[in-house]
DNA sequence: AACATATGTTGACACCGCCAACTTTGGGGA
DNA sequence: TCCCCAAAGTTGGCGGTGTCAACATATGTT
């Protein structure tokens, strides 16, 4: 514990990075981002008025909380495919897996990086971070064409294929759409095996690779 | 014109069908659902506490919207299943397109109805007319099957994908998210290929059918 | 005709986002 | 070293919101 002792002082120090973090946490707890700025900062145990000296406007918080979203997401997936090794078709499932888990884990972070309410979405969107995301899953299918595990296709097509699956399925998860007695018990597995057999090549068999 | 006299009883007469269609015509304007009750009571002509002789709360108004939603939604698929005569692989690339356009032609009301702030999801999600929409999707892919055109695989798996890739697409599309630099011009016709191959049989020379 | 009920209105409360004006603090020249 | 100024806090207030309670007026049933 290097923290002093907590006195109060005039100055916070770090309150920037402070109600960020309570914010994230509000987040999680209430899974929402109906927290008021005015509450963000009572537990921050700051004044009311505090965080607009960092942030314009609540929508700048939000702003700053998916971007945030948007690297955590990108840095699981990027761990999620050196996990599997070299190997791309290895490395498709194990990346579904984190994305969906990403999202399952933080469903209100997850919504608030795609399309919240009085977000500036371009901000977001065409930060690097955001792009990244699909950048990692495109590496992933030009290096499995390269290969021969992946069908030799425009990748953007199946980029743009597997980022929409993602997305959907993540999606509708936190929404828990994905109702057991309507699609089974793992959904992502149940939508991977199908997407597969459009992008993978069956194996001398003609086999499809397994999911599990 | 069977208006009469708009003049001004004190009884609304249909506020509550008023109230909704405000509503709805807000949200197409603001691309959001942002609004206030008090506003939509001033468009409506009635004092800003009326709307609670209708609705709980403002969630029970954005939960109704949502409702009418799902329906639209349900009703267009089925349209354009109908317009594509009883081929199964024929209907698919058109339910699909009228799904994208549902999204992408009124995106608030799209993103309301899934997962909303505030909105009792849950209420929404059990409505026959969510599921209505997913039930149309298996219809299609069971029928498929039954005929040939489609793998013999397990049908809620590939609704899964499928629901799962349309929802992709056009939330992404909403958010501005598929660049056409990254994903070309027609980004539903790029993942329709991808999915297709994983879930149509080729023809009997082995190629896929035809997106366009 | 009388009355219960549904539907509207008015006024109020607590709270919010945001702003302006003021205070404290810390750090970089003179 | 001291002074001063900008950065980072504070307080108080404005307009607006969701919601509620109390009251007013239509409507339709008996």
């Amino acid at each position: 514990m290097t923290e002093a002792a907590p006195e109060r002082r005039y100055h916070h120090g770090d309150l920037r990075r402070t109600l960020i973090e309570t914010a994230l946490g509000v987040m999680r707890e209430e899974q929402n981002w109906q927290f008021t700025l005015r509450e963000i900062a009572r537990r921050a145990g700051v004044s009311h008025a505090a965080p607009y000296k960092h942030f314009p406007d609540k929508a700048a918080l939000l702003t700053a909380l998916a971007m945030i979203g948007f690297d955590q997401l990108r840095i699981a997936l990027i761990k999620a495919r050196s996990n599997a090794g070299g190997d791309p078709r290895a490395a498709l499932l194990p990346m579904a897996r984190a994305y969906v888990d990403f999202g399952t884990d933080n469903p209100a972070l997850y919504r608030l990086m795609f399309g919240a309410e009085g977000v500036n979405r371009s901000d977001v969107h065409l930060s690097e971070n955001a792009i990244g995301v699909l950048d990692t899953v495109t590496d992933v299918l030009q290096r499995g064409q390269s290969e021969g595990a992946f069908r030799r296709r425009a990748v953007r097509d199946q980029a743009t294929a597997c980022w929409s699956l993602l997305h959907g399925i993540t999606m509708l998860s936190i929404d828990g759409l994905l109702l057991a007695e309507k699609v089974g018990l793992e959904p992502l597995d149940a939508a991977f095996r199908t997407i597969m057999e459009g992008i993978a090549n069956g194996d001398e068999n003609g086999r499809m690779p397994d999911v599990r």
